[in-house]
DNA sequence: AACTACGACAACCGCGCTCCG
DNA sequence: GCGGAGCGCGGTTGTCGTAGT
Protein backbone atom coordinates (compact mmCIF):
# COMPACT_ATOMS: atom_id res chain seq x y z
CA UNK A 1 0.00 0.00 0.00
CA UNK A 2 2.01 2.72 -0.93
CA UNK A 3 0.10 5.97 -0.28
CA UNK A 4 2.66 8.57 1.15
CA UNK A 5 1.43 10.25 4.35
CA UNK A 6 0.23 13.44 3.86
CA UNK A 7 3.36 14.34 6.16
CA UNK A 8 5.93 13.37 4.21
CA UNK A 9 4.86 15.78 1.59
CA UNK A 10 7.92 17.92 1.03
CA UNK A 11 7.97 21.70 1.58
CA UNK A 12 3.84 21.58 2.41
CA UNK A 13 3.66 24.14 4.90
CA UNK A 14 1.82 22.74 8.34
CA UNK A 15 0.49 24.73 11.78
CA UNK A 16 -2.16 27.11 12.12
CA UNK A 17 -4.13 28.62 8.42
CA UNK A 18 -3.35 32.46 7.71
CA UNK A 19 -6.51 34.50 6.52
CA UNK A 20 -4.57 34.42 3.52
CA UNK A 21 -4.58 31.17 3.09
CA UNK A 22 -8.04 30.78 3.96
CA UNK A 23 -9.13 33.16 1.30
CA UNK A 24 -7.47 31.18 -1.34
CA UNK A 25 -9.10 28.14 -0.72
CA UNK A 26 -12.31 29.79 0.03
CA UNK A 27 -12.05 31.29 -3.43
CA UNK A 28 -11.15 28.25 -5.02
CA UNK A 29 -14.06 26.23 -3.57
CA UNK A 30 -16.19 28.93 -4.33
CA UNK A 31 -15.12 28.74 -7.99
CA UNK A 32 -14.78 25.33 -8.75
CA UNK A 33 -16.03 23.24 -5.84
CA UNK A 34 -13.17 21.17 -4.19
CA UNK A 35 -13.25 18.41 -6.66
CA UNK A 36 -10.30 16.03 -5.50
CA UNK A 37 -8.09 16.93 -2.98
CA UNK A 38 -5.43 16.01 -3.62
CA UNK A 39 -5.16 18.12 -6.67
CA UNK A 40 -6.79 21.02 -4.81
CA UNK A 41 -3.79 22.24 -3.49
CA UNK A 42 -2.00 22.84 -6.24
CA UNK A 43 -4.62 24.18 -8.28
CA UNK A 44 -5.57 26.86 -5.50
CA UNK A 45 -1.87 28.00 -4.83
CA UNK A 46 -1.92 26.78 -1.59
CA UNK A 47 1.60 25.09 -0.35
CA UNK A 48 -0.67 22.45 1.95
CA UNK A 49 -1.40 18.87 1.90
CA UNK A 50 -5.01 18.29 0.51
CA UNK A 51 -6.02 16.71 3.75
CA UNK A 52 -5.50 19.92 5.84
CA UNK A 53 -6.96 21.50 3.11
CA UNK A 54 -10.11 19.17 3.81
CA UNK A 55 -10.27 19.79 7.15
CA UNK A 56 -9.72 23.41 6.92
CA UNK A 57 -12.53 23.68 4.58
CA UNK A 58 -14.71 20.98 6.60
CA UNK A 59 -14.07 22.41 10.22
CA UNK A 60 -13.78 26.22 9.39
CA UNK A 61 -14.31 27.55 6.44
CA UNK A 62 -17.35 26.14 5.07
CA UNK A 63 -20.43 28.63 5.30
CA UNK A 64 -22.73 26.82 6.71
CA UNK A 65 -20.75 26.29 9.99
CA UNK A 66 -22.09 27.24 13.51
CA UNK A 67 -19.35 29.05 15.43
CA UNK A 68 -19.86 29.47 19.33
CA UNK A 69 -20.90 28.23 22.32
CA UNK A 70 -23.12 25.08 22.61
CA UNK A 71 -26.59 25.27 23.66
CA UNK A 72 -28.34 23.42 26.64
CA UNK A 73 -30.59 22.10 23.87
CA UNK A 74 -27.37 20.68 22.09
CA UNK A 75 -25.94 19.63 25.00
CA UNK A 76 -28.28 17.43 26.35
CA UNK A 77 -28.20 15.92 22.59
CA UNK A 78 -24.75 15.05 22.41
CA UNK A 79 -25.36 13.59 25.89
CA UNK A 80 -28.24 11.90 24.66
CA UNK A 81 -26.85 10.11 21.07
CA UNK A 82 -23.19 9.88 22.86
CA UNK A 83 -25.27 7.32 25.53
CA UNK A 84 -26.59 5.53 22.57
CA UNK A 85 -23.95 5.82 19.45
CA UNK A 86 -20.49 6.18 21.57
CA UNK A 87 -17.79 8.18 20.02
CA UNK A 88 -19.54 8.27 16.52
CA UNK A 89 -18.84 11.83 16.04
CA UNK A 90 -19.60 12.14 12.47
CA UNK A 91 -23.06 10.25 13.52
CA UNK A 92 -23.67 12.81 16.03
CA UNK A 93 -23.17 15.64 14.17
CA UNK A 94 -25.69 14.78 11.64
CA UNK A 95 -28.38 14.82 14.48
CA UNK A 96 -27.35 18.69 15.22
CA UNK A 97 -27.01 20.56 12.28
CA UNK A 98 -24.15 23.37 11.90
CA UNK A 99 -21.74 21.14 13.83
CA UNK A 100 -18.84 19.80 12.84
CA UNK A 101 -17.89 16.54 14.22
CA UNK A 102 -14.73 17.91 15.42
CA UNK A 103 -16.34 20.71 17.41
CA UNK A 104 -18.46 18.33 19.21
CA UNK A 105 -15.45 15.65 19.81
CA UNK A 106 -13.81 18.69 21.09
CA UNK A 107 -16.84 19.81 23.53
CA UNK A 108 -16.70 16.33 24.33
CA UNK A 109 -13.39 16.09 25.40
CA UNK A 110 -12.89 19.13 27.33
CA UNK A 111 -16.86 19.88 28.46
CA UNK A 112 -19.02 17.26 28.64
CA UNK A 113 -16.53 14.32 29.15
CA UNK A 114 -14.80 16.01 32.58
CA UNK A 115 -18.77 16.69 33.87
CA UNK A 116 -19.68 13.36 33.80
CA UNK A 117 -16.16 12.11 35.44
CA UNK A 118 -16.83 14.58 38.14
CA UNK A 119 -20.21 13.50 39.14
CA UNK A 120 -18.89 9.85 39.10
CA UNK A 121 -20.65 8.99 36.22
CA UNK A 122 -18.43 6.49 33.27
CA UNK A 123 -18.63 8.86 30.30
CA UNK A 124 -18.05 5.62 27.95
CA UNK A 125 -21.59 3.76 29.37
CA UNK A 126 -22.70 6.99 30.93
CA UNK A 127 -23.33 4.37 34.43
CA UNK A 128 -21.88 5.14 37.64
CA UNK A 129 -18.20 3.75 37.28
CA UNK A 130 -17.58 0.30 38.22
CA UNK A 131 -14.16 0.14 37.13
CA UNK A 132 -11.15 -2.18 38.09
CA UNK A 133 -9.88 -0.03 40.93
CA UNK A 134 -13.53 0.01 42.49
CA UNK A 135 -14.08 -3.20 42.23
CA UNK A 136 -10.41 -4.36 43.45
CA UNK A 137 -12.15 -5.02 46.88
CA UNK A 138 -13.96 -7.33 45.89
CA UNK A 139 -11.92 -9.44 43.50
CA UNK A 140 -9.79 -9.81 46.80
CA UNK A 141 -12.22 -10.73 48.54
CA UNK A 142 -13.08 -13.21 46.61
CA UNK A 143 -9.80 -14.71 46.22
CA UNK A 144 -9.59 -14.51 50.08
CA UNK A 145 -13.04 -16.33 50.08
CA UNK A 146 -11.83 -19.34 47.86
CA UNK A 147 -8.70 -19.83 49.48
CA UNK A 148 -10.63 -19.74 52.86
CA UNK A 149 -12.33 -23.08 50.96
CA UNK A 150 -9.92 -25.18 50.09
CA UNK A 151 -8.43 -25.21 53.56
CA UNK A 152 -12.09 -26.32 54.65
CA UNK A 153 -13.03 -30.59 54.37
CA UNK A 154 -15.51 -30.90 51.27
CA UNK A 155 -18.82 -31.78 53.24
CA UNK A 156 -21.79 -31.21 52.17
CA UNK A 157 -21.84 -27.72 53.49
CA UNK A 158 -18.53 -26.41 52.17
CA UNK A 159 -19.56 -27.79 49.12
CA UNK A 160 -22.88 -26.00 48.62
CA UNK A 161 -20.86 -22.34 49.46
CA UNK A 162 -18.20 -23.17 46.72
CA UNK A 163 -21.13 -23.70 44.62
CA UNK A 164 -22.39 -20.57 45.50
CA UNK A 165 -19.13 -18.94 45.21
CA UNK A 166 -18.96 -20.02 41.29
CA UNK A 167 -22.76 -18.50 40.98
CA UNK A 168 -21.04 -15.53 42.58
CA UNK A 169 -17.76 -15.75 40.25
CA UNK A 170 -20.16 -16.27 37.47
CA UNK A 171 -22.08 -13.27 38.22
CA UNK A 172 -19.30 -10.72 38.33
CA UNK A 173 -17.87 -12.68 34.83
CA UNK A 174 -21.70 -11.84 33.46
CA UNK A 175 -21.04 -8.53 34.58
CA UNK A 176 -17.71 -7.90 32.07
CA UNK A 177 -19.35 -9.24 29.49
CA UNK A 178 -22.70 -6.84 29.38
CA UNK A 179 -20.45 -4.25 29.79
CA UNK A 180 -18.74 -5.04 26.85
CA UNK A 181 -21.66 -5.69 24.81
CA UNK A 182 -23.17 -2.52 26.33
CA UNK A 183 -20.83 -0.64 24.13
CA UNK A 184 -21.33 -2.65 20.97
CA UNK A 185 -24.90 -2.64 21.25
CA UNK A 186 -24.79 1.21 20.68
CA UNK A 187 -24.80 0.77 17.05
CA UNK A 188 -25.39 3.27 14.13
CA UNK A 189 -28.44 1.41 13.10
CA UNK A 190 -30.45 2.77 15.74
CA UNK A 191 -33.55 3.99 13.84
CA UNK A 192 -33.92 7.63 13.97
CA UNK A 193 -37.05 8.88 15.91
CA UNK A 194 -34.81 6.93 19.28
CA UNK A 195 -32.37 9.72 18.17
CA UNK A 196 -34.95 12.91 18.01
CA UNK A 197 -34.22 14.90 20.83
CA UNK A 198 -37.77 16.22 20.22
CA UNK A 199 -39.38 13.00 20.86
CA UNK A 200 -37.21 11.45 23.56
CA UNK A 201 -36.56 12.01 27.44
CA UNK A 202 -32.43 13.52 26.59
CA UNK A 203 -32.23 13.43 30.66
CA UNK A 204 -32.54 9.94 30.81
CA UNK A 205 -29.49 7.20 31.90
CA UNK A 206 -30.35 3.06 32.39
CA UNK A 207 -28.53 1.03 34.69
CA UNK A 208 -28.91 -2.01 36.80
CA UNK A 209 -27.29 -3.30 39.18
CA UNK A 210 -29.07 -6.47 41.05
CA UNK A 211 -26.66 -7.83 43.91
CA UNK A 212 -29.67 -9.25 45.33
CA UNK A 213 -29.15 -11.91 42.80
CA UNK A 214 -26.82 -13.52 45.04
CA UNK A 215 -27.85 -15.19 48.61
CA UNK A 216 -27.13 -13.19 51.85
CA UNK A 217 -24.68 -16.33 52.78
CA UNK A 218 -22.15 -15.65 49.53
CA UNK A 219 -22.09 -11.91 50.06
CA UNK A 220 -21.15 -12.17 53.69
CA UNK A 221 -18.56 -15.24 52.19
CA UNK A 222 -17.41 -12.47 49.63
CA UNK A 223 -17.00 -9.52 52.01
CA UNK A 224 -20.42 -7.89 51.04
CA UNK A 225 -21.84 -8.08 54.77
CA UNK A 226 -23.49 -4.90 53.95
CA UNK A 227 -25.78 -6.32 50.98
CA UNK A 228 -26.30 -9.69 52.83
CA UNK A 229 -29.49 -9.94 54.31
CA UNK A 230 -30.92 -7.12 52.07
CA UNK A 231 -33.06 -8.53 50.56
CA UNK A 232 -34.34 -12.45 50.00
CA UNK A 233 -33.63 -13.93 46.50
CA UNK A 234 -35.96 -13.61 43.59
CA UNK A 235 -37.60 -10.55 45.53
CA UNK A 236 -36.16 -7.95 43.79
CA UNK A 237 -36.18 -4.48 45.59
CA UNK A 238 -35.80 -1.14 44.16
CA UNK A 239 -32.45 0.44 44.23
CA UNK A 240 -32.20 4.08 43.86
CA UNK A 241 -28.80 5.81 43.25
CA UNK A 242 -27.50 9.01 44.62
CA UNK A 243 -24.30 10.06 42.44
CA UNK A 244 -23.69 12.59 44.97
CA UNK A 245 -22.99 11.11 47.89
CA UNK A 246 -22.29 7.33 46.34
CA UNK A 247 -24.91 5.65 47.98
CA UNK A 248 -27.17 2.75 46.89
CA UNK A 249 -30.84 2.98 48.69
CA UNK A 250 -32.69 0.23 48.78
CA UNK A 251 -36.80 -0.43 49.33
CA UNK A 252 -38.82 -3.23 49.41
CA UNK A 253 -41.94 -3.61 47.65
CA UNK A 254 -43.95 -2.78 50.68
CA UNK A 255 -41.92 0.04 50.95
CA UNK A 256 -42.29 1.41 47.49
CA UNK A 257 -46.25 1.20 47.30
CA UNK A 258 -47.39 1.20 51.02
CA UNK A 259 -45.32 3.54 53.31
CA UNK A 260 -44.52 6.55 50.80
CA UNK A 261 -42.06 9.55 51.99
CA UNK A 262 -41.61 8.75 55.63
CA UNK A 263 -40.16 5.07 55.08
CA UNK A 264 -37.15 4.49 56.71
CA UNK A 265 -34.99 3.28 54.04
CA UNK A 266 -32.08 0.62 53.62
CA UNK A 267 -29.41 2.44 52.87
CA UNK A 268 -26.49 0.21 51.64
CA UNK A 269 -23.02 2.20 51.77
CA UNK A 270 -20.95 1.54 48.16
CA UNK A 271 -17.98 0.90 50.79
CA UNK A 272 -15.22 -1.34 49.78
CA UNK A 273 -17.19 -3.85 50.88
CA UNK A 274 -19.74 -3.86 48.81
CA UNK A 275 -20.27 -5.90 45.16
CA UNK A 276 -20.34 -3.62 42.32
CA UNK A 277 -23.28 -3.34 40.38
CA UNK A 278 -23.35 -6.39 38.58
CA UNK A 279 -25.38 -5.88 35.30
CA UNK A 280 -26.35 -3.28 32.99
CA UNK A 281 -29.20 -2.93 30.69
CA UNK A 282 -31.90 -0.63 29.10
CA UNK A 283 -34.46 -0.19 32.07
CA UNK A 284 -36.88 3.02 33.24
CA UNK A 285 -34.40 4.99 34.92
CA UNK A 286 -34.05 8.41 34.93
CA UNK A 287 -30.75 10.67 35.66
CA UNK A 288 -30.43 14.59 35.45
CA UNK A 289 -26.93 14.69 34.30
CA UNK A 290 -27.59 18.28 33.79
CA UNK A 291 -28.11 19.33 37.44
CA UNK A 292 -25.77 16.35 39.19
CA UNK A 293 -29.06 14.75 40.62
CA UNK A 294 -29.79 11.32 39.81
CA UNK A 295 -32.23 9.28 41.49
CA UNK A 296 -32.13 6.07 39.17
CA UNK A 297 -35.47 3.90 40.14
CA UNK A 298 -33.99 -0.03 38.92
CA UNK A 299 -37.00 -1.90 38.05
CA UNK A 300 -36.98 -5.69 39.17
CA UNK A 301 -35.92 -8.07 36.79
CA UNK A 302 -37.15 -11.70 37.62
CA UNK A 303 -35.79 -13.17 34.43
CA UNK A 304 -32.27 -12.21 34.71
CA UNK A 305 -31.64 -14.65 37.71
CA UNK A 306 -33.34 -17.38 35.34
CA UNK A 307 -31.17 -16.28 32.79
CA UNK A 308 -27.89 -15.54 34.47
CA UNK A 309 -27.90 -18.85 36.60
CA UNK A 310 -29.00 -21.17 33.73
CA UNK A 311 -25.93 -23.91 33.75
CA UNK A 312 -26.19 -24.43 30.42
CA UNK A 313 -26.35 -20.72 29.13
CA UNK A 314 -23.66 -20.32 31.16
CA UNK A 315 -20.83 -22.97 30.58
CA UNK A 316 -21.22 -21.61 27.13
CA UNK A 317 -20.31 -18.30 28.16
CA UNK A 318 -17.63 -19.24 30.54
CA UNK A 319 -16.05 -22.06 27.66
C1' DA B 1 5.94 41.63 35.67
C1' DA B 2 7.31 36.96 35.00
C1' DC B 3 6.38 32.35 35.19
C1' DT B 4 3.52 28.22 35.35
C1' DA B 5 -0.55 25.43 34.84
C1' DC B 6 -4.49 24.60 32.66
C1' DG B 7 -8.34 24.77 29.37
C1' DA B 8 -10.10 25.28 24.76
C1' DC B 9 -9.88 24.27 20.26
C1' DA B 10 -7.56 23.91 15.76
C1' DA B 11 -4.89 20.88 13.25
C1' DC B 12 -2.41 16.62 12.41
C1' DC B 13 -1.85 11.60 12.01
C1' DG B 14 -2.82 6.96 11.05
C1' DC B 15 -6.11 3.55 10.07
C1' DG B 16 -9.79 1.59 7.61
C1' DC B 17 -13.28 1.77 4.16
C1' DT B 18 -14.92 2.47 -0.59
C1' DC B 19 -14.36 3.08 -5.29
C1' DC B 20 -12.37 2.15 -9.57
C1' DG B 21 -9.23 0.43 -13.10
C1' DG C 1 -10.22 -10.74 -7.19
C1' DC C 2 -6.49 -7.50 -6.44
C1' DG C 3 -4.19 -3.33 -5.56
C1' DG C 4 -3.82 1.60 -5.56
C1' DA C 5 -5.95 6.18 -4.80
C1' DG C 6 -8.84 8.99 -2.30
C1' DC C 7 -11.58 10.10 1.46
C1' DG C 8 -13.65 10.03 6.12
C1' DC C 9 -13.27 9.10 10.85
C1' DG C 10 -11.56 8.99 15.51
C1' DG C 11 -7.63 9.66 18.47
C1' DT C 12 -3.90 12.58 19.57
C1' DT C 13 -0.98 16.56 19.57
C1' DG C 14 0.16 21.42 19.19
C1' DT C 15 -0.80 26.12 19.95
C1' DC C 16 -2.73 29.94 22.03
C1' DG C 17 -5.10 32.47 25.59
C1' DT C 18 -6.01 33.12 30.38
C1' DA C 19 -6.11 32.48 35.28
C1' DG C 20 -3.39 31.74 39.27
C1' DT C 21 0.88 32.29 41.96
Amino acid sequence: MGRPPCSDDNGVKKGPWTTEEDEKLMNYIQKHGHGSWRALPKLAGLNRCGKSCRLRWTNYLKPDIKRGKFSQEEEQTILQLHSILGNKWSAIAKHLPGRTDNEIKNFWNTHLRKKLIKMGIDPMTHRPRTDFFSALPQLIALANFRQFLEQQPLDDQTAWLQSEAVQAAKLQYMQSLLHSAASIVASPTTTSSSLNPLTTDLEQISFLSPPQMLSPRVLEGIGGTELAGQAPQNQMPSITYDHSIGNINVKSDEQRHGEGENISQKRMLLSENSLPPLADMPASNTCDISTSNCNCIISPLPSWSEILLDEELMSDCLM
